[in-house]
DNA sequence: CGCACCCCCTGCCGGC
DNA sequence: TGCCGGCAGGGGGTGC
């Protein structure tokens, strides 16, 4: 579920309410996430002050009064909401972490593809995937270019690979190579720095537009509130097979790229 | 090295 | 109506 715009949206609804605020208890419910629960995580969060929250591709960072880090990836399926009060009625709560004076935090995941650690701030750079975030100014015509040409693979995998650019998912991928005008399977390294660029300048256009959206709600997304985002309704090519090309009317094409479903327009994108 | 294919897990949807 | 297969935002491992 989450990408890029999906994370940023969560962290900037929770992180003015969860700011300076500390953590009074924690309950893990559910160990067996994408990588177990370490045992300690309790003891790590428990009476720690939360000093900032920001996000790195789709890791969200709580940076904490002791110069560890919470860190939480949400998976397929993850939320991270933030609820007045405790209360049955939530399923799938793998986490339940409870803010002086400021709520309850809530870790939900229904797959349990999501993981959950804190580790130490100077250790915090080798705990996430060595890619520069894809909004950030890092990410470059010419870094893309240069990821590109020791490498052959298509487009669209070197996008979505968290070692280059973090941040980029499926649906994203899909619609920033739509906005690019290139298709998914061209071979990256074949790429002009020029067609690099315009790669890099769509991805910043569409992940900008996808967050001022609050996102996009497939099924499970919700924001740090339990809101629905809204980008879905412009997404141009993906879960659009077979629909016709909402600039020129043509019939979307769907292939499968390294398992995960592709969408383009054949027309469009070359 | 790259990639096709599998796994992890739960829920939903369409077809029969 | 009910069951079964396929598919889903992610990531990691294997073997070719």
């Amino acid at each position: 579920m989450p990408e890029l715009p999906e994370v940023e949206t969560i962290v900037r609804g929770l992180r003015p309410a969860v700011l300076g605020r500390r953590i009074a208890a924690v309950e893990v419910r559910e160990r067996r996430l994408r990588t177990p629960v370490p045992p300690d995580l309790e003891r790590q969060l428990c009476s720690r002050r939360i000093v900032d929250m920001t996000r790195h591709g789709k890791h969200i960072l709580v940076f904490l009064d002791d110069a560890t880090v919470w860190l939480l990836h949400l998976g397929m399926t993850g939320r991270l909401t933030l609820r007045s009060r405790n209360g049955s009625g939530h399923p799938h709560d793998r986490l339940i972490v409870e803010i002086e004076g400021g709520g309850i935090l809530a870790y939900n995941d229904i797959r349990r593809f999501g993981s959950v650690a804190v580790v130490a701030g100077a250790t915090l750079e080798a705990a996430l995937a060595p890619g520069v975030d894809a909004l950030s100014a890092a990410f470059t015509g010419d870094h893309l270019w240069q990821s590109a040409r020791a490498r052959r693979t298509s487009v669209k995998i070197l996008l979505m690979d968290q070692r280059v650019v973090a941040g980029v998912g499926n649906i994203y991928a899909n619609e920033i190579l739509f906005h690019a005008g290139v298709r998914p399977h061209r071979l990256a390294r074949r790429l002009s720095r020029r067609a690099c660029g315009r790669v890099v300048e769509a991805t910043r256009s569409v992940l900008t537009a996808a967050i001022a959206s609050g996102g996009s709600t497939i099924s499970d997304y919700r924001d740090g509130f339990d809101r629905f985002g809204w980008y879905q309704e412009q997404h141009t090519v993906y879960a659009r097979g077979g629909l016709p090309c909402r600039a020129c009317g043509a019939r979307i094409r769907v292939t499968t790229l390294a398992g995960r479903s592709t969408f383009w327009c054949p027309n469009c994108q070359r």
